[in-house]
DNA sequence: GTGAGTGCAAAGTGTTTGCACGAGG
DNA sequence: CCTCGTGCAAACACTTTGCACTCAC
């Protein structure tokens, strides 16, 4: 897997440039797992003072996505979130409809389900959307959170 | 339910006033079982002769959908998807990215594994989005059959 | 040097909204 | 009548694109 290879030579084997603007998106999405949108990652880059523009930052995010480097996440905001691929297997997503937060979990048994579901019907399956809405009840940082226990 | 009862009532009891634009919009979403946009809508309406508006037509579905006469389905194209909610109890998507073929299913084991992960969690789930992504190896139809068994 | 990459601003897409007019109850 | 609903066009939010310039290799 090319996770583990400097981005740089990811870059070369695909016969792209490494550009200080590519290097800038891809550090900045790795530095952490919130579940940031593009132009988070625009304006966090702008504000560290670098000369970007909001096209470089969607054009590369395209590259690492089809790098398998990122991951776009839909949550029907009609805008996309992003997750960096290291170090994760794949997940699905609990999302706070309070709050926001997203909680990612892993389910073998649905995931044999899907693939008895996708067969019975007969499809070859190449990916799938799964995400789960609701309220924490659990976590105090959370508006609904609160609400039920004031 | 109010899924029988007059589509004129269902309005008048939220003491919403029943248009001539809004029956159409209604009639036009329940007469097939595709999975149709709000352009669709708009563009047989207006075929059929109706001086409608888009404007209109995107007010009503969002009356439908509040009324639960109706669902949106986000299937990642950056536009919504309807279906009516006659008959029909819930069900999540198969959907073939070759031909477009969308497919209902069902599966009582996941919902209640989709359960178990929520409250494993401290999650109260309110709704899901389940929508497995492949393509049709049985239908004839589809170009994806076609290209593979040519 | 030369073409891939960038910045800018404009275009695109699906949907929403402000406002004046029209019609349902 | 008196609102709620409609039509129109403009506004929106996110993303993509055309084009001239630039800089990585």
């Amino acid at each position: 897997m090319t996770i583990n290879q400097e981005f740089r030579d990811v870059l070369r084997e695909e016969g792209m440039r490494h550009t200080w603007q590519r290097q800038a998106v891809w550090d900045e999405i790795k530095s952490n797992d919130e579940h940031r949108d593009a132009d988070d990652i625009f304006i966090c880059l702008k504000q560290a003072g670098y000369p970007i523009s909001r096209a470089t930052v969607y054009r590369t995010i395209d590259v690492l996505v089809s790098h398998g480097l990122v991951r776009k996440l839909d949550i029907g905001e009609g805008r996309m979130r992003l997750e960096h691929k290291l170090d994760s297997h794949h997940h699905d997503h609990l999302i706070c409809e309070n709050c926001g937060r997203i909680i990612e979990f892993i389910s073998p048994e649905i995931e044999a389900l899907q693939s008895k579901i996708s067969s019975a019907h007969g499809f070859a399956l190449t990916h799938h959307v799964h995400q789960l809405f609701g309220r924490c009840l659990s976590y105090p940082d959370c508006d609904y959170y609160r609400s039920q226990n004031r």
